[in-house]
RNA sequence: UGGGAUGUAGCCAAGUGGUAAGGCACGGGACUUUGACUCCCGCAUUCGCAGGUUCAAAUCCUGCCAUCCCAGCCA
């Protein structure tokens, strides 16, 4: 038979190739390891927080190689530490992982399903004499581990007689002893110059309540022996993971070669994602939650696919980035410059456009009737006619964005200022006639005449109007409250930094506009994934704060900008 | 004086002995009823460094340097 010839693009249009798909392919190919087994995969979340767009590379990575070659990907939640563990964060792994565009069948799984099997491996284990039950401190077990240089020292209880191990092994799981007294380990290699393999914990002693088998144990498994026994009851093929368990690998395969389980499972690592002016740890992301610096885990500003979600990035240009980002297994810190363009790259062609006024100033059509009003219609989205049309009204009351005025501006400046003319988009082309200002010489007003002869915002012939600006019509905008994001770090890598995570905050990260004003139509409608803001940026409904009486926008993305004044 | 990995542009990243893909960022230009989009052009004489093998080296060999991970009864 022949080898499986993975897909060499995805949904998304991208061609991936990279080293995991390589080693996959002559695994499952001829002569491979695997030869003509289909390939299963599992993204394996433990449920102890919400998921990030780390999380996020890692879902396209597993679910995303089960489907280049045609097999399947299951979820398992890592249950196996049940102090830090919370049913809360499963319905919200869950959504995350749907809203992302990836589905699990029926194979959602728990790593706590298998305690039962794990368990008998564990005897099993003890009868082979691979492992024993050490009566061990943890202090002590810490210290005749030895160091990163010198070797470890055997436990004194590494020998006692595999009927006595199997007997206090079956105690522990009987309750007979609190915690911290026993634990088994594996008998392995305390001179190993791999820690991991000097003696590891398999099971320790844990009275304490699990979400899902209650208080069937007092003992839980390890990760490092759990993990791979979950892999191959699943008959994954390839457990893809993170670089830090590179070292874990020779000890999973230990388990795996004996213990009696049906398939061997490979291990492949690939490194996580980092993105600058970010944190990605739970540890830390919990902190911001916890402490209230961030409105919770769905804040807009958080890398969490839940503020993602929020901040109105699609799911589309998520599995965009991480794809185009590619798998290697180089520590690497990406541009936050790069998931913007991915976003923009998807709105663009999909968000309909709107006209909004973040900062409002008033500008009066002084030679069109006061009380007229007309209706024109624009497209919806200029670079795709079939995305049809939607009404805006005009009159003589206007309101336009107070930058797009200067009394004095520099060269090259296109937008409103005295004697200038300007395209009001879809309607016509005004001529800027003046201002005026309160007492305190605030410009409070613009003035302008429109020329009756460009209807639509068509130019005279002949005549080149440079600027295009966005406005709307006082009698009918509706006004809105506008929320803009920055960074939430100064600084590119938070985690480098000697400082306190508090002094690296951007106090600017949040900008809440009260009494910006938007199209009528944007209060009622909800069907789209966002809309452009013209020359603005991409925005969309905020799902939390927007109600019937008031609007809410979160700004996504704001449009790529090359006016500089100062060239 | 341990073990495991990794070094290609400002940031990702192809490349697997035949003469440095692509994307982001950046700079320039064209187009434009979004200073957006789109489109052109530019952007590594060199692949961590130093030797060596070869007609030919980012790719092979030797040595060195730098960075990351590991000493939880966390995952």
């Amino acid at each position: 038979m022949t080898g499986v010839t993975p897909r060499e693009e995805t949904e998304t249009g991208n061609e991936i190739s990279h080293f995991i798909l390589d080693e996959i392919t002559k695994d499952v190919g001829p002569g491979g390891r695997m030869e003509g087994l289909t390939v299963h995969t599992r993204f394996p979340p433990e449920p102890n927080g919400y998921l990030h767009i780390g999380h996020a590379k890692a879902i396209v990575i597993d679910f995303g190689t089960a489907e280049i070659f045609n097999g399947l990907c299951n979820v398992r939640m890592d249950d196996t530490n049940p102090e830090k563990e919370d049913v809360e964060y499963v319905e919200a792994i869950k959504e995350d992982v749907h809203w992302l565009g990836y589905d699990w069948g029926d194979r959602f799984y728990y790593a706590s399903d298998y305690f039962e099997e794990v368990y008998q491996q564990a005897e099993e284990l003890i009868e082979k004499d691979l492992a024993f039950v050490c009566e061990q401190t943890p202090e002590e077990m810490r210290i005749a581990r030895g160091t990163l240089t010198t070797p470890g020292t055997e436990s004194p209880w590494r020998y006692r007689p595999k009927e006595e191990s199997l007997d206090l092994f079956r105690r522990m799981r009987a309750g007979e002893f609190p915690d911290g007294t026993y634990t088994l380990r594996a008998k392995i290699d305390m001179t190993s110059g791999n820690i991991n393999l000097r003696d590891p914990v398999l099971y320790r002693i844990q009275h304490a309540t699990h979400d899902r088998t209650g208080d069937d144990w007092c003992i839980y498994p390890m990760y490092d022996f759990a993990h791979p026994i979950g892999d191959a009851i699943e008959c994954i093929t390839h457990s893809l993971c993170s670089l830090e368990f590179e070292d874990h690998r020779p000890l999973y395969d230990w388990v795996i070669g004996n213990c009696s389980v049906p398939s061997k499972p490979r291990q492949i690592e690939f490194a996580r994602l980092n993105i600058n002016y970010t944190v990605m740890s739970k540890r830390k992301l919990r902190q911001l939650v916890e402490e209230g610096l961030v409105d919770g885990w769905d804040d807009p500003r958080l890398p969490t696919l839940s503020g993602l979600r929020r901040r109105g990035y699609t799911p589309r240009a998520i599995r965009d980035f991480c794809e185009r980002n590619g798998v290697s297994k180089v520590d690497s810190m990406v541009d936050i410059k790069f998931l913007e363009h991915c976003l923009r790259e998807d709105l663009n062609n999909r968000a309909p456009r709107a006209m909004a006024v973040l900062d409002p100033i008033k500008l009066t059509i002084t030679n069109y009737p006061e009380g007229k009003s007309e209706i024109f219609l624009v497209d919806s989205m200029p670079n795709n006619p079939e995305a049809g049309k939607h009404e805006v009204t005009f009159s003589r009351h206007l309101l336009i964005e107070r930058d797009d005025f200067m009394i004095d501006p520099p060269k090259k400046y296109y937008r409103f200022f005295p004697g200038n003319k300007v395209r009001l988009r879809g309607s016509y082309i005004v001529e800027c006639t003046g201002y005026n200002t309160d007492e305190s010489g605030e410009i409070i007003e613009v003035l302008a005449e429109y020329d009756p002869e460009t209807s639509g915002g068509s130019a005279r012939e002949g005549e080149r109007i440079r600027g295009t600006i966005h406005w709307l019509d006082e009698m009918t905008a509706v006004k809105a409250e506008v929320r803009l994001y920055d960074n939430l770090f100064t600084v590119e890598n938070p985690d480098a930094s000697e400082l306190d995570y508090h002094e690296l905050l951007n106090p600017d990260s949040l900008t809440v506009i009260e009494n910006a004003y938007v199209e009528p139509w944007l209060k009622e409608d909800r069907s789209h994934i966002g809309y452009q803001f013209m020359r603005t940026g991409y925005f969309i409904h905020d799902c939390h704060d927007t109600t019937d009486e008031k609007l809410v926008f979160n700004r996504s993305v704001a449009l790529r900008d090359s006016y500089n004044p100062d060239k």
